[in-house]
DNA sequence: CTGGTTTATTTGTCATACAATATACGGAAA
DNA sequence: TTTCCGTATATTGTATGACAAATAAACCAG
């Protein structure tokens, strides 16, 4: 019933992917160049439908003959996307029952994929808040021992990106602001000496940047052009400057109870207002 | 050039593999129940070989036709596994240059696996040590949040756990503390109401028992065992007793406060000394 | 209706073939 | 000689078909 190999393939990002999620339209004309592996792009899918809640937990998926000829791929692309997602937690499979879907409790939300799923499913606003939340638990932290710990190349890093920041606002620059922001927190992130401490700090940063970019479309919210038209967006980028330069100024002083302190106070005054600002 | 290692894996293998191979009548009705898939013992002793440095950052596995044959399982069943490995931020792998071991940077720290096998590594000490530092972050706020959001299921969990506690010293049952002691910690960090703070707090607290498992035979170390004769068990239980109670307490009582710091003393003052007592 | 057995469907594994891709080699041009 | 470019070759990516193993569901004996 399949022939054609090639035709097929280009299939699958079209048509596979319309049965199961909303826009994918433009996904496959962005790479059309690098040749996406075709069971990424199952895996990318079915973990987003999942987490989107299309496959209600304990539910199995269809079995992966199904599957298979409902994105045009073989059984073997099917089976190797199913084992990205066990890997994320997301699914486990046995025989005959097919690949069950896991309690929420058991994906692995440290997981680089999960948090795009996340940032990216009606769940959005609830996760970004629980992110929030971590983030102040977490960074004031990392601002801390990045104070004791970072090296030369780490500090110049923090400072380059706070330089970067005001010369965004001396230019008007919001994509430069944008990503100044994220280069402070990253740096500073990465100078703290912890893996788990960079890692976990650095994916809770993707997450706000993700949920920025995705939620783009979402700003009819009648409450957020509200908010966002009262915004004095030059009086908030002083602020913003000068709250990021107090935690900089720390880091590279050494000084790690003032950074920590910095830091909270970044997060309580600054970032939510920079949050409604940019997108969210 | 990694031969030493795929030898013994393969004979870990062996045993499931070859009863199906060579079809011998008997031998297969021995191990019936616990049918491990093959694609997940090579996922998890590639993974294990690649985080205790077998394969260094930047260079290439074995490709797949001689991982085949040298764990004496089929091309599929490598491919699955080196898809798991993917999705755990360890490898990518590309047409005729292979699969690549990614810097250190990009693995998943948070992925139940990667925990495993980090703590399972040469580098466990150092990882552990992260994990303590991250856990005197983490979990004291784990507790305030627990004070504030825990239902009242939740608490008894907390209660129950505690009054195991209590048990354990009494009977002087060993295993029974640390039964109780994880479950303490984990009630904690399931009432907490954030998934994110949720699965990673469990995840620390995952990281530090498995650890103390598979760390029981290294306990020869001469200068381990002296500082565990050295140390007063009896009074040493009474205080992690009291510590223990004082978290549960705030949290029973609904103190946000008195709950974080309890629980920062708890990890300050105690934890580490059960741990060395524990095994560690 | 109960309990054990059989059946049927699905996953797990293997083998093979071919297409796509990137390195490495070798030849042509400056 | 060096540089550039195309070809060769080895390895991954994908597809297909086959069979073994496991289990849920249907079935039958009592």
């Amino acid at each position: 019933m399949r022939k054609s190999n090639v035709t097929r393939t280009s299939s699958l990002l079209s048509g596979g992917a319309q049965t199961k999620n909303v826009a994918v339209a433009g996904v496959d004309r962005i790479t059309p160049v690098v040749r996406v592996k075709l069971s990424n792009a199952v895996f990318e899918d079915l973990g987003q439908a999942i987490i989107n809640g299309d496959y209600p937990t304990g539910s199995s998926l269809p079995g992966e003959l199904d599957l298979a000829s409902a994105y045009g791929v073989s059984r073997t692309v099917v089976r190797e996307a199913l084992y990205q997602l066990t890997a994320s937690g997301l699914v486990l499979s046995r025989p005959k029952v097919g690949a069950q879907v896991l309690p929420r409790e058991s994906w692995e939300y440290g997981s680089a994929a999960v948090i795009r799923w996340v940032a990216n499913s009606p769940a959005r606003a609830e996760f970004l808040h629980h992110v929030t939340e971590m983030r102040r638990v977490v960074e004031p932290e990392a601002a801390a021992l990045a104070a004791l710990r970072a090296d030369d190349g780490q500090r110049a890093r923090v400072a380059e990106a706070m330089a970067d920041m005001r010369l965004a606002v001396e230019r008007e620059d919001v994509d430069l602001f944008k990503a100044a922001d994220e280069n402070f927190h990253l740096s500073i992130a990465h100078a703290c000496g912890n893996p788990l401490l960079m890692e976990f700090a650095a994916k809770l940063r993707r997450a706000v940047t993700l949920s920025r970019e995705t939620s783009t479309q979402a700003i009819d919210d009648p409450k957020i052009v509200e908010q966002m038209k009262k915004a004095n967006v030059y009086e908030l980028a002083q602020l913003a400057i000068d709250a990021h330069a107090k935690v900089a100024d720390a880091i590279l002083l050494g000084n790690d109870k003032g950074a920590r302190k910095a830091m909270t106070a970044l997060l309580k005054e600054v970032d939510h207002a920079l949050t409604l600002v940019l997108g969210v």
